[in-house]
DNA sequence: GCGCGTTTCAAACATCTGTTTTAAACTGGC
DNA sequence: GCCAGTTTAAAACAGATGTTTGAAACGCGC
C-alpha cells in the first residue's frame, strides 16, 4: 500500500486553494461544493474522498492559510501607537489583497458572524494569540493588566470598528454612497481607527485612575 | 365577498409574533418556517396564504415591528453626551428585552450581517433616520457637518462597537468568558462605549482642526 | 504487461425545507 | 339550514445541495 505522496496531492491542493476564497467571500454555509469543486477542476466526490465531508474541508482550508506570514503578530512592532495601527492595518488590509493569505481576514470574520464547529480551533490557533497581543498592548498603553476589565472592552472596540466596515459592507454603501474601498480610503479609515481608538483609550486610562483616586476618596 | 376583517387575523398576528423572535434569534435562512409555524399553532400553508411567502412574512414581521416606541430615537435627548449615551444604549438594551419591540433590533443587526431583500425598506424606514440623528449628533459636537467625512467615520465607529457586542458573543464568550450579559454589565459596557467614544469624536475634532490650520498655514 | 491499491468520475441517493395542492372545516348572511 | 367565500389542515411536491455508490481510469512496483 503506497502512503499519500505529494505528487499524488493535486487535487487536494486545488480544492484548497478554490476553496479558500469560495468561503471567505460567501461563507460555510453559502458555500457550494459544486461550485469550489467546479473550480478546482474536480468532481464534488473528490471533497468526500479528500476531506470526508463539507466540513472537513472547511477545517483543512482554515488550518491551510493559518500559516501566512503576513498576518503574523509579530510583524507590529515599534512603539504602541505604530503597534495598535500595524493590528487595525491588519485586519482591514484583507479587503483588498486577493491572494492566499489574505483572504484569511474574512474567514475569521465569517467565522466570527456565523459560527461553525470550526470556531474552537480557530479561536485557539487565530484570535485568541491576537486578541492576546492587542491585549496587551492596549494594557501597556493605559497601565493597566491585560486582564483587566477595562483594558478587554477597549480591545473590543478596537475590534468591533475594524469588523464593521468589513462586513456591513451593504449598509454603508446605502447610508453612506459616498464611501468606497479604494486604497486611498483604505488608508484614511485605518489612520482614522487608530487615532479614534487611541483616545479613546487614553480616556479609558484615566477615567480608571479617576474613579480609583474616587474610591481612594471614600475611603475603605 | 367579505373583506379580511380584525377578527380574522388572529392566525396572521399569532405567525407574526411567533416569527418575530425566531428571525431576531436565528436570522432569516436559518429561522424555519415549521418552526415558527409551530409556535404560532399554525399549520405551514398558512404563511403562504397570509404573506405569499416566507420572505413576506419576514417583510411584515419587520413592519410590524418597527413602529415600536422603544427605538424611537426622538427619546434621546438632553446634552450630546447624554444623546450619545442614548443611542448606544438604544441599540444595546435590545440584548435583554425578550418583550416585543427590543428584538427588533436584533433583526436589524441580522439584517445588516446577512442582507435579504428586506433590507432597501430597513434602510429606508429604520437605519437610515437613526444615522442621520447621529451623524447630526457627531457633527454638532465637533464642528462639523452630519455629511463630512470625519463625522460619519466617527459615527461607524460607534455603530460598529455596539454591533461587535451584539453580533459576537460567540467570540467573546471564548476569549474572554468572565464577560456575562448581565444588566450591570451592559451598564458598564454602555459607559465604556459612550466614553471610548466620546474621547475618539473629540480627538477627530481636534485632528480636523489641526489639519484645517495646517492646509491654512500652506496658504491658498 | 499484470496486479493491486489509489484516484476520478457520472450518476444516483438522501435530506432538508420552502411551496403548492386539494379537500375539509368554518363563518356569517340570507 | 344552506350557500359563498374564507380559513385551516395534511399531505404531496419540488428544488437545492451534501453525500454515497460502483465502476472505470490511473500509476507504481514487480
Amino acid at each position: 500500500m503506497r502512503k499519500r505522496a505529494a505528487s499524488d496531492e493535486a487535487t487536494r491542493i486545488r480544492l484548497l486553494e478554490a476553496a479558500g476564497p469560495v468561503f471567505a467571500a460567501q461563507g460555510f454555509h453559502k458555500a457550494k461544493i459544486r461550485d469550489i469543486c467546479a473550480r478546482a477542476g474536480a468532481n464534488v466526490a473528490a471533497v468526500n474522498y479528500h476531506f470526508g465531508d463539507k466540513l472537513g474541508l472547511y477545517t483543512e482550508v482554515l488550518r491551510y492559510s493559518v500559516s501566512a506570514a503576513v498576518l503574523d503578530p509579530g510583524l507590529i512592532t515599534g512603539a504602541p501607537e505604530a503597534k495598535l495601527r500595524g493590528f487595525v492595518h491588519m485586519m482591514l488590509d484583507s479587503v483588498f489583497k486577493a491572494t492566499r493569505p489574505a483572504w484569511y481576514m474574512k474567514l475569521v470574520l465569517q467565522e466570527m458572524s456565523n459560527p461553525t464547529p470550526a470556531i474552537d480551533e480557530l479561536v485557539k490557533e487565530f484570535i485568541r494569540p491576537r486578541y492576546r497581543l492587542l491585549c496587551e498592548l492596549i494594557g501597556e498603553m493605559i497601565g493597566q493588566s491585560r486582564n483587566a476589565r477595562i483594558t478587554q472592552l477597549c480591545a473590543h472596540s478596537v475590534v468591533g470598528q475594524a469588523r464593521h466596515y468589513l462586513i456591513a459592507n451593504i449598509v454603508i454603501e446605502r447610508v453612506w454612497p459616498q464611501f468606497r474601498f479604494t486604497p486611498d480610503e483604505l488608508e484614511e479609515l485605518t489612520d482614522h481607527i487608530t487615532a479614534f481608538s487611541l483616545a479613546g483609550i487614553k480616556a479609558a486610562g484615566k477615567t480608571r485612575k479617576k474613579i480609583r483616586s474616587k474610591s481612594a476618596a471614600w475611603g475603605k
